[in-house]
DNA sequence: CAGTGGTCTAGACCACTAC
DNA sequence: TAGTGGTCTAGACCACTGT
């Protein structure tokens, strides 16, 4: 059950996106929105404050709602700040691939073990898949995720999707996730399993991810090959 | 003058930063701050909301709120999606040099002008700079502009901080922003300029910056060293 | 001045958790 | 049942804009 304000901004977002609204002029105001939608002047707010922090809207005191015009597109597989990297969901019709490159269990390093808050006693499952999208090589990922949270991983899950496994089997939830995004030269495992040159460059996304009860279950290196891969981001003012 | 949540919301930030509350319990509950704070729920609600998009505390329904505690640090000069790349505000205590490569003015390509939203016949500057910082090349921007909305440009200008001329000279005030990152390798120009190994890759970010009225005013593309940048984002479950 | 968005309140009810 | 956060309301006042 969808509360009202996401109902609302789903239908804003969709007559936006239908282009049902010009875009030379606001749209309609707060207060022929509340009695269009029948809501409070708050849950109006709140539902195009979303539609405002994903870059569709913005406003402007004194005048008015507006639709923002351009927005930059191209055709590398493209993910924004705002998901979670679940390759698996982000591109269900396409065929995706994983192949374990190394699988086992470790005590974590002093880094590994501050970023996953566990101290150096509890192993952590160490795994490095190769993922291909189309039969084409895409990203390695190196992951640490701590053995006392996410229970029961074999070589089954690895081939599939981790996330589901942790959403579905252990029917935890994912929330949020600090995430570093940086170029890199290639190493030797990147140019095997990419199947880079040797001066391809890389783009790593170093990422720890947290549980909605914020305890941190995964501490990663992805590594994209650098022509397939490009990383999205929107950031309005306050 | 800070609204109240704002007010609130500093006040929140700095206790959990100086770990006035303890990590392992949930911080206060709503109903008691609002009467420390003598304020409302629902904005008591909204001073911690923004704490929770920054990642600094994550809440859980019939538990309470809580800090989060790992976050990845690292000793690289760090951009958030939070802020606007003006370079010189955001080093506001290093010594920052600008090198202008290159700058005219054009008729805009086709997708310079969509970016822009500007039609064919509206001349854009189009200016290069080398940025360095403490004397070491660091990033070189390739931006355009419209001559309509940023009007007088000039080397003097250049020398020193646009951002700074767009919001003091002209008055504009700065909105949001959309951004791409990736690697890339580096050409002549990074070569020369940012004194790389051919074989150096590049972190590139392409942007389209916008004022608060919606209106694009620069369509551009940084190109970092990789050694000395990287990009930051946080990302919150809703 | 009227019209817009920005903030704030006091109170209500709901959903989830623990006991 | 009590305590937590999540949502929603009806109404108020303020700040900014254009006429």
């Amino acid at each position: 059950m969808l509360s009202k304000y996401e109902q609302i901004s789903n239908e804003m977002r969709k007559r936006i996106q239908e282009e049902s609204y010009s875009s030379d002029e606001p749209i309609p105001d707060e207060l022929s929105l509340t009695k269009e939608f029948s809501c409070s002047r708050m849950t109006m707010k709140k539902a195009l404050d979303i539609l405002v922090m994903e870059g569709l809207l913005y406003r402007k005191r004194g005048h008015g709602t507006f639709i923002v015009k351009s927005t930059i597109q191209d055709n590398l597989v493209n993910v924004t700040d705002k998901e979670n990297l679940g390759l698996t969901s982000l591109l269900n019709d396409k065929k995706i691939e994983s192949k374990v490159i190394q699988f086992d269990v470790l005590f974590p390093s002093e880094k590994v073990a501050a970023y996953l808050c566990v101290d150096h006693n509890t192993p952590v499952y160490h795994l490095t898949r190769l993922r291909k999208i189309e039969n084409e090589p895409f990203v390695i990922e190196e992951t640490y995720m701590p053995t006392n949270i996410i229970r029961g991983i074999n070589e089954e899950v690895l081939q599939s999707s981790i996330y589901n496994f942790i959403t579905n089997t252990l029917g935890l939830t994912i929330g949020g996730s600090h995430r570093k995004i940086r170029a890199d030269k290639s190493n030797n495992l990147d140019q095997t399993y990419l199947n880079c040159a040797s001066d391809d460059p890389i783009l790593e996304v170093e990422q720890v991810a947290y549980l909605n009860t914020g305890i941190p279950f995964e501490y990663s290196f992805s590594r994209h090959r650098y022509d397939k891969f490009v990383f999205t981001t929107v950031n309005i003012r306050r």
